[in-house]
DNA sequence: TTGTCTATGACTGACTGTCGGTCAATGAAA
DNA sequence: TTTCATTGACCGACAGTCAGTCATAGACAA
C-alpha cells in the first residue's frame, strides 16, 4: 500500500527546523510559506500536521519548554543552597545573555498567545507545563525545608513563586526592570537573613 | 481656513465609541472596518487619528485605566484596615462577577500586545500606568508602617506585589485558579497574624 | 524472483477570502 | 482659491483550502 509517515514525529521534525526560524523572526513576522520553505514541504502539507499557525509556534515552543524542565530538572541535585536554588529556578530565563534575550522575546510571545489563545489543547499544555514546573519548585521548598534553611510555612509558597515568575517575565519588557532584585526582595521575605545582591 | 478639528479629542471620541464593541468581540475579531462603522467614520479616517489597529486598541484601553485609577484612588481614603486595601487593590479586576469578566478579558488582551509590541508609545504608556498604580500603592503601605499594620520592611514591597498583580492577571487564565486564595497567601507573609480566606 | 498493476495516503501550490493599510478624489469651510 | 478633513475603492500580504499529482507498499501472475 501506500507510506505511512510516523504524524507525531514529523510534526516535531517541522518544528524543529524551524525553531531557529522563530527565533530569528518572531511570530507575527513569520508566514507559513517560510516555515514550508524552511522545513522543505508545500504549505498544504504544513496543515496536514497542524491545525493553524498557533498550533505551530505552539509545538516549538514546546521543544524549548522541554529543555527548561531537563535544566531544571537537574538544578535540583546540584550541590546550593536553597534559596541559590530558588533564584536560579526563577531567572533561569534571564541567565544567558544572548540567548537569553531571544529565548524571553519568544516566551513573551509564547504567554501573549496562550493569554488571548481559547483553544482547550493550548490551555492544557499550560496547565500540564505549570505542573512539571511546580513539582520541581516544590521538591526545592520540601527540600528547604527538610534542611532547616527554610521556614515550615513557606512549604506551600510553590504557587506564589510560580505567579511571580510569570508576572516577572511580563514586566520584564519594561525599561530598567531588574530581575535580580526584584527577584531578591521577595526571597528577602522567605530567608530570615535578609541577602542583598545576587546571592551566588 | 478650513475646519481644524481637535485630533486629541476626536481620537478619544472613537475609542469611546468602540469601548463596547471591543469588549464583545476581543482585539483579534476587531476588525478596522467595523470600527469605522461603529464610530461612523470611514475607513481611512480611522488612520487620520491612530497609526495602526493596536494604536487603536491601545487608545481604548485608555479609557479603562483612567476609570481604574480613578478607582484606586479613591481607595486609599476609604476607612479599610491595610490588608484589605492591599487586598481590594490586588483584586479590583475581579471584584464584579460579570463585567470583571468581560474587562479581564479586555486587559489581557491588552498584556498581551504590549508583551509583544515594541512601539515606544506603548511601552512608555505602560509604565506611566505603572508609575501611577505604583504610587498609589505606595501610599497604601506608607499608611500601614504608619499605623503600625505593617512592620517597616515591607515599605518597599509595592514592586513586588504589583510584579505578583501581574503575574495573577496571566494565570487566572488557567482553570481552577482562585485569585484571592492566591494573593492571601502572599499577604499573610506581610501580616504577622496570618487570615485565611478573604479578610473583607 | 521478478515484473506489473493498483489502492492509498502524502504531498503540492495555485487559488480564495479576509483584512490592514493607502491614496487620489471630493467636499466643505474660510 | 486655498487648505484641510474625509472617504471608500483599491492594494498587497497572508492564512488557510482543495483538486489534483506522485510515490510506494503490497498483491499477484508468470
Amino acid at each position: 500500500m501506500a507510506i505511512i509517515v510516523d504524524k507525531e514525529a514529523k510534526r516535531r521534525d517541522i518544528a524543529l527546523s524551524c525553531r531557529d526560524l522563530l527565533q530569528e523572526h518572531g511570530i507575527a513576522n513569520l508566514t507559513i510559506a517560510q516555515i514550508a520553505q524552511t522545513a522543505g514541504v508545500g504549505k498544504g502539507t504544513i496543515y496536514e500536521y497542524f491545525d493553524n499557525k498557533e498550533d505551530i509556534v505552539f509545538e516549538i515552543i514546546t521543544t524549548f519548554l522541554r529543555e527548561d524542565l531537563e535544566y531544571l530538572q537537574q538544578l535540583v541535585t546540584l550541590p546550593l543552597s536553597t534559596r541559590e536554588k530558588l533564584f536560579r529556578f526563577c531567572t533561569f530565563r534571564y541567565e544567558n545573555e544572548q540567548e537569553g534575550e531571544k529565548y524571553r522575546e519568544l516566551f513573551k510571545e509564547f504567554l501573549a498567545i496562550s493569554l488571548i489563545s481559547k483553544e482547550p489543547a493550548m490551555l492544557r499544555f499550560s496547565q500540564e507545563a505549570r505542573a512539571a514546573f511546580r513539582i520541581i519548585l516544590e521538591q526545592i521548598l520540601d527540600e528547604g525545608v527538610a534542611q532547616g534553611e527554610l521556614e515550615e510555612r513557606f512549604r506551600g509558597a510553590a504557587e506564589s513563586l510560580i505567579i511571580f515568575s510569570t508576572g516577572m517575565v511580563v514586566e520584564s519588557r519594561l525599561e530598567g526592570f531588574d530581575t535580580q532584585q526584584e527577584l531578591n526582595t521577595i526571597l528577602d521575605l522567605f530567608f530570615p537573613t535578609p541577602t542583598q545582591g545576587n546571592p551566588s
